[in-house]
DNA sequence: ACGACAATCTCGTTCGGCGAGATATTATTC
DNA sequence: GAATAATATCTCGCCGAACGAGATTGTCGT
């Protein structure tokens, strides 16, 4: 609030929803330093939950991608994870070269009693939302995890131009 | 899309949330390895611009607060940052024990080449909502950046039982 | 079976981030 | 208005997360 006040309504939802990846990105960093992990931990523990939960098989390869690390550092991720307790490897029996990755009860536990309060919270304030406004919500979040995705595509700078 | 199929609406908008995070932070990442620069550095300067525009004085101690590093943290990924040529460091006339920080020019730019088509994509996405779709977005986003602010409270895990 | 390919793991190295404490500047107290 | 406490930042030494390169193990087409 100096110059420019207000820029548009638009912008501001903008960075409202920017607020919101850096709030919850120091909320993952406290969870992790309060239970011995790293941010990066906690962020794949949350990634490998999502996966379960929509049925998609958590390959070490894929959370690799999912987290932006190469195999090196997770294959180190996944060690930590494993001599922690938090998840398991299981040979897949299909290819035998993939390892898939499987979340322990202990470990769904402790994520739930950290982001349990924020989750109840989020679920209770769209409770207090019509149908349509609902609706607005899921569109505008789908709609930029579309956008995030176009954005992805390139392995370098050179090569992304779809248009 | 397994079994639990599609749990409760409000549910499945927190998991879009939480995609949008995570998609997010993958783009950092990769216009941070495109710059020869690491995640933090790109969260600080997107800090540090957010900061401009709302015209918040950007201190080193706020910078490190934001995202959750110690002091020395801090120091370190000032001083990569001056280095880089991308912020520069001016003591406050006021307090001079403080040092604001200012984003240089080809920074800016930078930022806004990588992360422009993902801005303009969502202002275009919001110029297709109604006045009240919008009010709905903006409320959830700030809900949310209540809650967020909420859980942040306790400096340790034994003391957060407001149920 | 054989070679091309794919997924994961091992090794060695770099450097981001932490803890502890030093330094400089501003508030407070007598 | 000197002594003291409080605050903001910086320096030093160390740990370990993540990287690059390459080895290992498993799959698939021919």
């Amino acid at each position: 609030m100096r110059e420019e006040a207000e820029e548009t309504a638009e912008l501001e939802i903008f960075h409202l929803l920017r607020a919101v990846t850096v709030a919850y990105g120091l909320r993952q960093g406290e969870f992790a330093a309060r239970n011995g992990m790293h941010p990066t931990d906690v962020r794949a523990l949350i990634c490998l939950l999502d996966a379960e939960r929509a049925g998609t098989p958590a390959t070490a390869g894929w959370l690799g991608a999912q987290l932006g690390l190469n195999s090196a550092g997770t294959t180190a991720l996944i060690d930590r994870l494993e001599h922690g307790g938090h998840i398991a490897r299981v040979r897949d029996a299909r290819d035998r070269r993939r390892v898939l990755l499987t979340v322990g009860d202990g470990a769904k536990r402790l994520g739930w009693a950290h982001f349990g309060p924020l989750i109840d919270g989020t679920v209770e304030l769209l409770r207090t939302f019509g149908p349509e406004e609902q609706e607005a919500v899921r569109r505008f979040l789908t709609g930029v995890n579309a956008l995030l995705a176009d954005t992805a595509a390139g392995p370098d700078d050179t090569a992304e131009h779809p248009a």
